[in-house]
DNA sequence: AATGCGTGGTA
DNA sequence: TTACCAAGCAT
């Protein structure tokens, strides 16, 4: 007889298969699955830790382009560095989740200014710099020193608890514990096999493979609607699969209803300059630039209406731009914009602010909806040749 | 431990 | 259009 499962659970493999089948399957897989992406193609641990900051909770399509030119303006920790904190912003401009660019930039001087300016290389080392967590140490020292480091996030959470048929919120505690565990298995498994040849003719080491190949199975594979199980290397030995029920993992509870919100900005043009505000540190979004704005109460009448009394300015002096819409975490946010010309500075903007030409727009940082603003503009005139 | 943090893609 | 999700972290 042996023990039973939630006794075993945490500290032993209780799967279909062996770890090291598993292992090797996932390695053979993705050396000729691997999609090339451009941080694949660098051992360079600088690159990588880049490239995992700007993929935490964004997709990789989204993630190349950013990748590439960041690499370009900061080629280096050292680069990074002493950089400016406007230069960094604005590479970050539309990614999101601003504090990622501060805490990166923050830890590059920190790596700079320790001894010899060693960069971390083992997971407790990593877990020190700030906006590196749990994840993010795992898949830079496994992807970067090929340290048989486990990784989780939520491909891995999706293809384990399919793989082993884990009932139950794979945010609680019991849950993350065999996660976490089952994650360290496998690549545990891998280690001592031997560097894998990419398609592209990279190596990669045994670890960085394996994690890599965990996180690609999730992305491209196990999908979390339409998993394509039909083509999955291990299909032979998914639990889920088997019982036909691989849809209904991870098994997640339904998110609170979204809060609708409605907001307004203004742009006031004078003089064909605009003004232009910078967020005060310590606030969200703080060093990126907006135009002037407030929120619109749940009981308004006309949001133009509202604008212009704020402003106290005749509602026909404000012309309507096209409504946008964005989301902040649990808010749905309609925001509604206006442009308006030629009435000076209303006393209501204050002072913390500046007066901008068309060039300057597109040079400071906004943050995705008040760039989407600069695009709505009128285009300046064209001075005559 | 539950919540806030951005944005874009997909069904 | 809405709902869900994506290589999470900090507090």
């Amino acid at each position: 007889m042996r023990a039973s499962r939630t006794a075993i659970a945490p500290t032993g493999w209780d799967g279909p298969g062996t770890p090291g089948d598993l292992a090797q399957s996932l390695l053979q897989w993705f050396s000729t699955e691997a999609r090339d992406l451009p941080w694949r193609r660098t051992r360079n641990p600088y690159g990588i830790w880049v490239s995992e900051i700007m993929l935490q909770q964004t997709q990789v399509q989204t993630v190349i382009p950013y990748w590439n030119r960041w690499m370009e303006a900061f080629p280096d920790v050292h680069a990074l560095a002493t950089a400016s904190e406007e230069r960094v912003l604005k590479q970050w401009e539309g990614l999101g989740y601003y504090s990622r660019a501060r805490n990166l930039q923050r830890a590059a001087a920190r790596i700079v200014g320790s001894e010899a300016g060693r960069f971390p290389d083992t997971v407790e080392s990593l877990l020190e710099m700030p906006g590196i967590g749990r994840y993010t140490a795992g898949a830079i020292a496994s992807i970067a020193f090929n340290r048989p480091a486990p990784i989780l996030d939520g491909n891995v959470i999706r293809v384990l608890t399919r793989l082993l048929a884990l009932r139950g919120d794979p945010r609680t505690r019991l849950l993350q514990e065999i996660l976490w565990a089952r994650a360290q298995d496998l690549v545990t498994a891998s280690e001592g096999r031997g560097d894998v040849r990419m398609p592209w003719g990279e190596r990669l080491g045994d670890c960085s493979a394996l994690n890599q190949s965990l996180m690609e199975l999730g992305a491209t594979v196990c999908l979390p609607k339409g998993a394509r199980c039909e083509i999955c290397p291990l299909q032979t030995r998914c639990r889920a699969r088997a019982e036909g029920t691989q849809e209904r993992y991870p098994e997640t509870t339904p998110r609170p209803a979204p809060i609708q919100k409605v907001h307004a900005a203004v742009v006031v043009e004078h003089a064909g300059r605009m003004w232009v505000r910078q967020r005060p540190a310590g606030v969200v979004n703080a060093g990126f630039w907006e135009f002037p704005g407030l929120e619109i109460p749940d009981t308004f009448d006309s949001v133009r209406q509202h604008v212009a009394r704020w402003l106290s300015v005749p509602e026909d002096r404000l012309a309507p731009l096209a409504p946008i819409r964005h989301a902040i975490t649990r808010y749905r946010i309609r925001l509604e914009s206006f442009h308006t010309t030629g009435i000076g500075r209303p006393d209501v903007l204050g002072s913390a602010g500046r007066w901008v030409d068309h060039r300057e727009l597109e040079v400071l940082a906004f943050t995705a909806a008040h760039r989407r603003i600069v695009r709505l503009l009128p285009k300046a005139a064209v001075p005559a040749a």
